[in-house]
DNA sequence: ACAATATTTCGATAATTCTGGAAATATCGT
DNA sequence: ACGATATTTCCAGAATTATCGAAATATTGT
């Protein structure tokens, strides 16, 4: 995970609707929600939301797998997981060390 | 810290330079650098960096203070904690329960 | 083959973001 | 006050992103 394959993470899940998908995805766990129940949960147009998951699916940042009818939509955990990593070691080197110094 | 604030700190954390900018100022520590030394180290137009710098400060990502002639910056470690806090925990729930059951 | 369901693609518009040169502002030292 | 340095604001154009109705595609059950 390089700076700019973090960015392009972050950019994705820096709008709010999209956020809110990786986190509905995130507590349903490793079986992940259909489309169609996001879009529930969400309330958003049916286009709109196809939108949003196709930038979080070009991310990485969830997979998809075809049930019938139904596109099963799960987060990868590992790859958030990188993120976060790179956001508070890489970046964030030195957060623990003020932490000690600050309290 | 509400998810739309996180989404809002994100978007901003979403972009090559910005990131690079926060990068720079972590790794310098509480003491932060100026914005010419910023605009040595990525070497891109004043005007640009100033942009970015803007974006970082108006989502609180990083604080300013005037020392004569320089705006020295600095990162704001407790908000990109509770970004970092908030993709872990409020939004990655699932992460440590899964990681036990992949290994 | 057909009707129903689930989801995407198309197409168009509106809104936002990115970029950087030029001009403006602020501060310092003389 | 003046010249130099540091940084921002103004301005404009190009590029990207967001939104969503309508039409298209895919799959299932009958």
């Amino acid at each position: 995970m390089d700076l700019d394959h973090a960015a392009r993470c972050l950019e994705k899940l820096g709008h709010p609707t999209r956020l809110r998908i990786i986190r509905l995805l995130v507590c349903a766990g490793p079986d992940g929600l259909s489309v169609g129940a996001v879009k529930e949960h969400l309330g958003i147009p049916a286009s709109t939301l196809s939108h949003h998951i196709g930038h979080l699916v070009s991310a990485g940042l969830i997979g998809q797998e075809r049930r019938g009818r139904i596109l099963r939509c799960t987060a990868n955990y590992p790859l958030l997981d990188s993120v976060v990593t790179l956001l508070t070691e890489e970046c964030c080197t030195g957060l623990t060390a003020v932490r000690k110094r600050v309290g």
